[in-house]
DNA sequence: TACGATTATATGTCTAGACATATAAGTCAA
DNA sequence: TTGACTTATATGTCTAGACATATAATCGTA
């Protein structure tokens, strides 16, 4: 990934179609609502056959810089909006991809019919069964993140005899459970007794908290909380423009 | 965007091939590393045209689901990182889309010459000139976030004349340069006596903070600080798996 | 054995068509 | 004016080819 991308050399044909198109929307030419160019004007402009311009034009409503209506055009979305990647992997994959050494830690696994708040947290009516989990990572021997987790049986019948004690519950659950949807939602407290006894800091430290939901189609796979300490680990996304 | 696509209609092909293939990825059945079928193959499989597998690996390369070598192959990419995109508008926008009065305060505004500590938190090495601005946006007259931004008057001469005492300079900066690359990064931190009184929290209360870096090619623009009250505002990342 | 040249091959891009499909716009009747 | 029907059109997908290009594998040579 480089930052300037002022090689000499050519870029193919729909690249530079793509890009052309990008200019104009980034510098402000082409404005939000704006119809660019139809494909077969496209086509005359730049001498080439339709495929070509549809795959630029595709591209670059697949990063969601224009919209496409059929029989109406192609038009230049709200280009304000920012658009972070932000990828967290697996917190396993994540310490280990930072060259640290990765510790585990089964805090708790409890299997028990939902309560109220399971169900609630899961988003689910319906009475059943969950596995409770409470884990912590750590890289390099310091306290990286402390989860909490619910699965729920009902979607995930196999974790009720998945051995949790070595591998971390988000491991096994990403190479188990194909998922269709999540939710991530980040926030910021401070931390309690029993926060702070679990990440090595003082009571009332911040922490960033990450509450994850994972669907697989209309079902409830996992509800977790993920608990940084705040003021050490930070998430970085990075990405380009448009 | 609904949360189940389980309806009857039956998807275009190269769809069904990208999400067969996506499938067997998220299942673990091809772990990473693993050499998919090549186009031929897939096309003998389907019985389709290459340019129809074509344009499904091309997505899922796109996706960086799985990469492709020529003359190799392609391979599965470490399918255990989950992409989330998290959509950080403008802030007055973002404001305005919830349905809540927006209200704009300029706190402070000075034109100087970047000091080290500018320099250091630009990323530039010459010196120069920076418009340093600290202001606070609110929702419904409620403190939703204070900004703390530098902008290097290198890259956008224009700052310097600019009227922010009504705009904020997050909006007119949309408006008026484009941006190539931007970097975020989350973390949490306690507030102190400044934070408390502009967000109107307590002394120690949690809040979470955005630090933004945003490029034009190599030249950077700006570098904002955003605070947010951590236990009121969450950031939200909805996204399809894959 | 090591290294340089050659070859085979999978992907990358492109074409000139085709038919499908959603829908904006126009038409006509109530 | 309103609603229902028709039509025109831009995009969506697909085909059966083609040549370009990067590179893994092979072969030949020092």
């Amino acid at each position: 990934m480089s930052l300037a991308t002022d090689a000499a050399d050519k870029p193919t044909l729909y690249k530079r179609i793509r890009a052309d198109i990008e200019k104009r929307i980034l510098t402000g030419e082409w404005p939000p609502g704006h119809r660019i160019p139809f494909e077969h004007e496209l086509v005359a402009r730049y001498g080439c056959s339709r495929m070509t311009v549809n795959k630029a034009l595709s591209e670059l409503a697949q990063a969601d810089l224009i919209e496409r209506r059929r029989r109406a055009g192609s038009f230049v979305r709200r280009p304000q909006h920012q658009s972070a990647v932000l990828k967290i992997a697996d917190i396993r994959a994540e310490i280990i991809a930072l060259g640290r050494g990765y510790g585990y830690e089964l805090i708790s696994r409890k299997l028990r019919a939902t309560t109220a708040a399971d169900r609630e947290r899961l988003g689910v009516k319906k009475a059943g069964k969950v596995v409770a989990i409470s884990c912590r990572h750590s890289a390099d021997n310091v306290p990286f993140a402390v989860e909490d987790r619910l699965i729920d049986l009902s979607s995930v019948p196999d974790a009720a005899t998945a051995d949790f004690s070595r591998e971390p519950p988000g491991s096994w659950l990403l190479h188990h459970v194909p998922w269709t949807e999540a939710e991530h939602t980040i926030s910021a407290i401070v931390a309690d007794d029993r926060m702070a006894d679990a990440l090595d800091i003082a009571v009332g430290a911040p922490c960033l908290v990450i509450d994850r939901y994972t669907w697989r189609s209309a079902r409830t796979i996992t509800a977790v909380r993920l608990l940084y300490p705040g003021d050490s680990h930070r998430l970085v996304a990075r990405f380009k423009g448009g």
